[in-house]
DNA sequence: CGATAAGAGGTATTCTGAATGCATGTTATG
DNA sequence: CATAACATGCATTCAGAATACCTCTTATCG
C-alpha cells in the first residue's frame, strides 16, 4: 500500500510554489531542494502543466508558477489524477480480472469503500491547508527571499 | 495504490472456508477454485495459520479450517497484518526516509489521517460481513456439498 | 544573430519487490 | 511404510517504478 513517488513529488513541488508565490522557481531549484533528481521531476512537472496546475515558461528567466490559487488545488483530486491506477485488487480492472468471483463478491465492495474513505478524506483538503510552518520550511527548503 | 495478492488471497482463503464450516478444505482445493497457483497460496497460509486465523493439520486427511468465528476475524486487522508495510509515502519510514521536510510536513499528517479512514472503514466489518449470496458463491466455486 | 537558460519529450537502463516455481523436509494417517 | 498434506527455504521471473540520457524547442539577453 503506497502512492507513487511522482504523486509525493507533484505533491512537494506544489507545496514549493505555494511558499514560492513571489516569483518563479525552476526544476532545478526545487530539485536540490528536495535533494531528488532533477530529470525525474521534469516528468512530474510537465504532468502536472498538462492538468493544468502550473505553469511553465521556457527559455532564460522561465520557470513555474502555480496556475491555481492554493484553495483551488484539492489534494484528492490531485492524488486521483497523479496515481497511474487506483486498481486496490484486480477485480477492479474488469479487463484484466481473473478473479472467478467478482460478480458476487461482497469484499470488491468494501474495499471500494475503504478506498472511497480514503479519497474523500483527501478531498477535504487543499494546498492551501499545507504548509502552516512556513518560515521553517523555507529555511529548510532553502528558499529564496522575497523577491530574490 | 494497491494490496498485494497475498492480502487479497488470505481473505479469499478466509472466504471459502467461512463456506465450508462444516469440514475441512485443502490448499489444493482453494487454489482450484480461484484459478491461482498452489505454491503462491500455501505461503499465504502458512501466515494465516502463523497469525492464528485458520487451523493447518497435515498428514493425510489434513486441511485448514477457520480457527476463530467469522464475526472475529475483522477485516481491517487482517489487512494491516498481511501487508508487508503501511509506507504510503516514504516519510512514513523514518528509517528510509530522505524527503527533508518530514519533521515539518503537513502532507505527512493528511495523508495519513486518510490512510486511518481507509483501515478504520475496513475495521468495521468482519468476515461474517462477506458471503451474503453463499449458494452463488459456492456454485462458483464449485464447492463440495456440507459433508462431503 | 548567436549564446544560453530553461522546459518538452522520447528512449533506454537500472532497481526493487512482487509473483511464481521448484525442491526438499516434516507430520499424520491408514 | 506408502502416501497425502502442510512447512520451509531458495531460485527465478516479471512488472512497474525509478532513474538516467539525449535531443529538440522556446525564450531571453547581450
Ligand atoms: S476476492 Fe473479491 S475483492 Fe478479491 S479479487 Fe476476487 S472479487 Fe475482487
Ligand atoms: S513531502 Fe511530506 S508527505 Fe511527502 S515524503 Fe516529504 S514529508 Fe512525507
Amino acid at each position: 500500500m503506497h502512492l507513487t513517488s511522482h504523486t509525493d513529488y507533484a505533491l512537494r513541488v506544489l507545496l514549493y510554489l505555494r511558499l514560492r508565490e513571489d516569483g518563479k522557481s525552476t526544476i532545478q531549484e526545487i530539485a536540490d531542494a528536495y535533494g531528488i533528481s532533477k530529470n525525474h521531476l521534469m516528468k512530474v512537472v510537465q504532468r502536472l502543466a498538462g492538468l493544468g496546475y502550473v505553469d511553465a515558461s521556457r527559455g532564460r528567466g522561465g520557470g513555474l508558477l502555480l496556475a491555481k490559487l492554493p484553495e483551488e488545488i484539492n489534494l484528492g483530486r490531485l492524488v486521483e489524477e497523479m496515481e497511474p491506477h487506483l486498481d486496490l485488487v484486480e477485480c477492479f480492472d474488469m479487463k484484466t480480472n481473473t478473479c472467478p468471483i467478482a460478480p458476487v463478491c461482497d469484499l470488491k465492495g468494501v474495499l471500494g469503500e475503504a478506498q472511497q474513505s480514503f479519497l474523500g478524506t483527501l478531498l477535504g483538503y487543499t494546498l492551501a491547508d499545507l504548509g502552516t510552518r512556513p518560515q521553517r520550511l523555507r529555511k529548510i527548503l532553502k528558499m529564496p527571499k522575497a523577491g530574490g
